[in-house]
DNA sequence: TCTCAGGGGCGAT
DNA sequence: ATCGCCCCTGAG
């Protein structure tokens, strides 16, 4: 495995929390692998030099240059954290989750992984993208053993609604489908990362299934888009409770105060505060359920 | 066995 | 602008 400088970078909360759905981890080995519609990757943290770390990709090898872009390893992580860090809440937060950063996704991907969200949990989204990877994914040989990539989008394209059905994605296949048709015959997947963020948003909410909250996540998430943020009930109840924002607040309104008060990087500030509230949710911590 | 909500969005009022 | 429904799964 290659072996590189990469500081600051928590690979457990940024890799297996809520933004993507296609990576796992090996405790044994302590290797995180994750797989995409062109590569399979595995990254290992130095356990001697934690400001190292090793990694591989497959079947194209050494592609740093693509797996710097998806962890977006060169972006100025201390000045971000410097920049959203307007409060306590947040402090805490950013405190608690030294390190969690922000991915680049494939573009696909993230449109096929989000369609997969609407009432599911992330595990069930986590399994249906598994249930789909193996499926229709291309195989691939990772060191002598046989895995599969994200399924590509022309594969999916061609199943039939029946089949895609068998991945337990409900009522959220058809939108698959269409999804897939259309990335498959459009320049879509290309054009969007040149658009303004507010075309692109358009854009993605003409896509059958793709409404307010999941445009965001996959403009964040795939495009880069740090202004918006993605959140959810959970946030919007946490934005109420610290932040005194009015409860019945619209989406709209809701991301246009957190811009407003988190700045250029807020879907930064979000990401931390979405991935608290999970954990502090999921601890059932009194402090939140007043 | 049952209820219920899960990183929502759509279409009918 | 509100509201029932979409399909399925796991937790309680």
């Amino acid at each position: 495995m290659n072996r590189t400088f990469l500081p600051n970078y928590n690979f457990e909360i940024t890799l297996l929390g809520g933004q993507a759905f296609s990576w796992d981890y090996d405790p044994l080995t302590e290797i995180f692998t994750g797989f995409t519609q062109e590569n399979f990757v595995k990254v290992k943290r130095d356990p001697k030099n934690p400001d190292y770390v090793f990694w591989q990709t497959y079947p194209e090898k050494d592609n740093w240059q693509w797996l710097s872009g998806y962890l977006r390893a060169d972006v100025d992580y201390e000045n971000i954290i410097k920049n959203i860090s307007k409060d306590e809440h947040i402090k805490k937060a950013v405190e608690h989750y030294k390190g969690l950063r922000l991915l680049k996704q494939d573009f696909r991907d993230a449109v096929i992984g989000y369609l997969c969200s609407p009432t599911k949990t992330i595990v069930g989204i986590r399994q249906c993208v598994r249930l789909m990877r193996d499926r229709y994914g291309e195989e691939v040989i990772v060191d002598g053993e046989k895995t599969k990539l994200f399924p590509r989008i022309e594969r999916l394209a061609q199943a039939d609604l029946a089949d895609i059905l068998q991945c337990k994605v409900g009522f959220r296949g058809q939108n698959i489908k269409l999804a897939a048709e259309r990335l498959a015959n459009s320049d879509v997947s290309l054009e969007i990362h040149e658009m303004q963020t507010d075309q692109a948003l358009e854009t993605l909410k003409s896509f059958r299934g793709i409404g307010d909250k999941v445009a965001d996540c996959i403009a964040v998430y795939s495009l880069s888009r740090d202004e918006l943020t993605p959140f959810d009930v959970w946030g919007m109840r946490v934005l109420q409770k610290y932040y005194d924002v009015d409860a019945n607040i619209k989406y709209d309104k809701m991301r246009a105060w957190v811009k407003d008060y988190f700045g250029d990087k807020a879907s930064w500030a979000g990401q931390y505060l979405f991935e608290y509230i999970r954990l502090v949710d999921s601890k059932k911590n009194e402090k939140f359920n007043n």
